[in-house]
DNA sequence: TCTTGACCTTCCACTTACGGGAGACTTTAT
DNA sequence: ATAAAGTCTCCCGTAAGTGGAAGGTCAAGA
């Protein structure tokens, strides 16, 4: 199948399939006379492991190293956990970074009137010099 | 003070502040001799204004806009809360996406051994098809 | 057969918020 | 005087694509 049926089966745009396969993630064959791609379905079916890989946060290096060991069937398991617990890990230090920002605005929107009147803690708490 | 000075100060990297004075964010005097930047004492302080700013995760643009209605004392409290409330939520919603990513990988890593059999559930949940 | 329109190709520029480095110039220190 | 440090502009690179231009290919209709 061409590029167009394949982005539509693996839920991906034509533009990122292409680009898949311009860093060579994933390499479909190329007709020699019209050089279009042509995408098998085992080729989709990595399209949609990839594109599952990516919402849940893997880097386009982690997808390739994830891919290898999805084609790799010898593969230990081990590898693959070690990755994902890696990621686990670097989505929690992301959400408490997250939290505290969030914990912080709060704390100084609340004192913010949010009126027409010019005093604001929210700018005064951006102005605040704090030694560290 | 140059900018090296201006950086120190500021916490920032030279870099930083010169690509702040390049896109205007922050426009420091320039010699018309040596054609250095000279900073004010109100250029730092503007400096550390967007370093904090950035740091609780305000983009370049919304750096701008705080930093207008910072320099603007008549400015009404709300457009500033406005601008926080809206940052808060979108990090309450990007919070929340990492949630659900985290559960789920926490889920499927529970079940791999991660050992030396080939075995592996976190694979074989990326590779599952999923209709959507 | 010709043409139209959809699809495909490559290539380039743009995005965010800088960092690295080249080569040239200015200032400072010895 | 000279060396070192600081600064200047300019260009390239990052991640993961998106958008567009110019041109090649293919199937269908008149």
């Amino acid at each position: 199948m061409n590029i167009g049926t394949a982005a539509k089966k693996s839920g991906l745009s034509v533009k990122t399939v292409r680009f898949y396969s311009n860093i060579g993630l994933i390499s479909p064959d190329k007709s020699s006379d019209s050089n279009y791609r042509i995408y098998s379905n085992q080729d989709v079916e990595k399209l949609l492991f990839v594109g599952k890989a990516r919402k849940f946060d893997f880097s386009i290096e982690e997808c390739r190293e994830l891919l290898s060991l999805y084609e790799n069937k010898d593969r230990p398991s081990s590898e693959v956990k070690k990755i994902t617990l890696k990621k686990i890990k670097e989505i929690e230090h992301r959400m408490s970074e997250l939290d505290s920002l969030r914990t912080e605005l709060k704390r100084v929107s609340k004192n913010c009137h949010g009126d027409q009147r010019p005093d604001c803690p929210i700018i005064g708490f951006l102005a605040e010099k704090n030694r560290n």
